[in-house]
DNA sequence: GCCAACGTTGGC
DNA sequence: GCCAACGTTGGC
């Protein structure tokens, strides 16, 4: 299982839209390097879903429920889309500052690439992170 | 194929 | 609201 990171600005799609909705196509991606993340998605990984802009801090956990397809969102068919459903909140959100705060997450692509808006996240980086966030699996 | 101009994203 | 990073477009 992979781990991921997907940014949304609260103002466009919120995690509250995320948890009312339930599963939600993730599409608008316009960025082929976010669009080849997208397609390596497969059922089963699991996402931070992170608030862009105005928040700017992991406030919940997707989970891939539905693999790559073409995001229909798009006027020419080559863009793709994943479904995701919202496994739960993160209990204290895990701000961009507390992230630039801790020399272990230098490395995320989150930090060194702002603008990708789909990002890998390592299972190392994804411990830190839930930790961070007191994170629990749902019972 | 190069590069300047321009648009968009996202942090501050 | 500003600015840096970066992607895209279009002239040459």
């Amino acid at each position: 299982m992979a781990y991921w990171l997907v940014k949304s600005e609260p103002d466009a799609f919120s995690w509250d839209e995320q948890v009312a909705n339930g599963v939600e196509p993730w599409t608008g991606v316009r960025n082929h390097q976010a669009k080849k993340n997208l397609a390596a998605m497969k059922v089963g990984d699991r996402a931070f879903f992170y608030h862009s802009n105005v928040q700017r801090a992991i406030v919940g956990v997707v989970e891939v429920v539905r693999e790559g397809y073409p995001d229909l969102t798009a006027e020419k068919g080559q863009w793709v889309c994943v479904d995701v459903k919202a496994v739960g909140p993160m209990p204290h959100p895990v701000t961009l500052a507390d992230i630039k705060q801790t020399p272990e997450l230098q490395e995320l692509a989150l930090v060194r690439q702002s603008r990708l808006s789909v990002c890998p996240v390592s299972d190392e980086h994804w411990q830190i992170l839930c930790c961070m966030g007191g994170w629990q699996e749902p019972a």
